[in-house]
DNA sequence: ATAACTTTGACATCGTGTTGACAACTTTTT
DNA sequence: AAAAAGTTGTCAACACGATGTCAAAGTTAT
């Protein structure tokens, strides 16, 4: 049975998740301060560290970093407020393995604890860069490049491409995506889908009259293709 | 007789789908709350399990997960108010074998109820893989290759093959096929079922005019062989 | 305040679903 | 056995919904 360390200040958020991660058989260790947390950590030498950016006593980074320096193998999953999201890179440069915007559905925090435990027994690392033809995008940078030169992708455009690229080979429908990229507390309409597709395509495809890489399934969604 | 339990706490829920369920020739019992359910359940064994998904005293999650631990095999169709959806994918990580929003159709509930019992019977699971012949169907992905090659199959054309699948060996009549496949509520003619096995017949079938998967009854409807 | 991004709605376009007509076929009736 | 009646196969035209595209309005970050 996996054990699982929240750090997070926000009880009920830490209630919530706790109540998630039991049902599903996790067992769950929670600590409310930076300090705390790490310590709990290092004593109980958890599968995977779920750590909230802002902390009391020592905010996320300090115990990310710490805790890499004394478990350099422990996986750690970042939350971060909306409005934090420049600092993401930041956390993954300090060796997060993922990182997930608040607010969030717990579907898409569990999807992400389940990779990223996958990855850690496997020995897999979280790639830091994946190329696609011409292509090149760097998750820990949140940057891309086409041919070398550096291309312009919005944060909102960055997470449907790394939603399409966990999932390469996989139909998704828009509501999947509204789902899990968008999260569970905003409603916009499907054809805002349409709207963001059209223009990561613009961008990415070779050919845009020709995609190749994220290819349309009529009624039913779309594929990203590697 | 299929045994049957509703754990629900809306009781004019209850009492209409037990006139429902038993003037079907189901055995009916119910229970009010989560605690009680959970008891009943383990006591009766029934053939199927309807559950709520908001309960007093223990909620469906619980139910849903005690239940499976307990009776692995016993099938669990959840209910939901749309505004849980979100959670349903929740429900069916915990075990549950099918999930219908509320407010729904009394004929619909009643066709995911067969289709559930069915499945437990044969203890067979739609596969996600279906192989016939030199021809590949992948549920998941929604895709279909003949030989090798991709054959692309519209959404309806992969319901009605996905139904003729569930029923191999089965003969299948044109109002089955509306019934199940187009829905309830709405009432195309006949001969549009004829027009997509046509369709279908010439994507999958080697020899057009000789079908030998989607073989006509005269006068009875369609049968599916493997 | 400005710029960048997101969302929405309008419109064009495309793929799919549906229908009816007719031919081919099967069954029933004479 | 032939004719009649009914059923099914096939096709093309039309209807309809889904998607692509764009501009404008709304929102957020700087």
């Amino acid at each position: 049975m996996e054990k699982i360390i929240i750090i997070e200040d926000e009880k009920d958020m830490v209630t919530g998740l706790k109540f998630n991660l039991e049902a599903r058989g996790y067992q769950v260790l929670a600590a409310y301060d930076g300090e705390k947390g790490y310590r709990l950590a290092l004593k109980e030498h958890p599968d995977l560290v779920i750590l909230d950016l802002m902390l009391p006593k020592r905010n996320g980074y300090e115990v990310c970093k710490l805790l890499k320096e004394e478990i350099p193998s422990v996986p750690i999953i970042m939350l971060t407020a909306k409005s934090q999201e420049a600092e993401i890179v930041t956390g993954l440069e300090l060796g997060a393995d993922d990182y997930v915007t608040k607010p969030f559905g717990v579907l898409e925090l569990l999807a992400r604890i389940k990779a990223v435990l996958r990855r850690a027994q496997t020995g897999a690392k979280t790639p830091e860069v994946y190329r696609l033809g011409p292509l090149e995008i760097d998750f820990r940078k949140h940057s891309a490049r086409k041919e070398g030169k550096p291309v312009d992708l919005s944060s909102r455009e960055f997470e449907i491409l790394k939603y399409f690229i966990e999932r390469t080979g996989e139909i998704v429908s828009r509501e999947d995506l509204l789902n899990h990229v968008w999260g569970y507390d905003s409603f916009p309409n499907t054809r805002t889908v349409d709207t963001h597709i059209a223009k990561l395509r613009q961008k990415i495809e070779a050919d845009v009259d020709n995609p190749r890489h994220i290819v349309t399934h009529h009624g039913v969604g779309y594929e990203f293709l590697g």
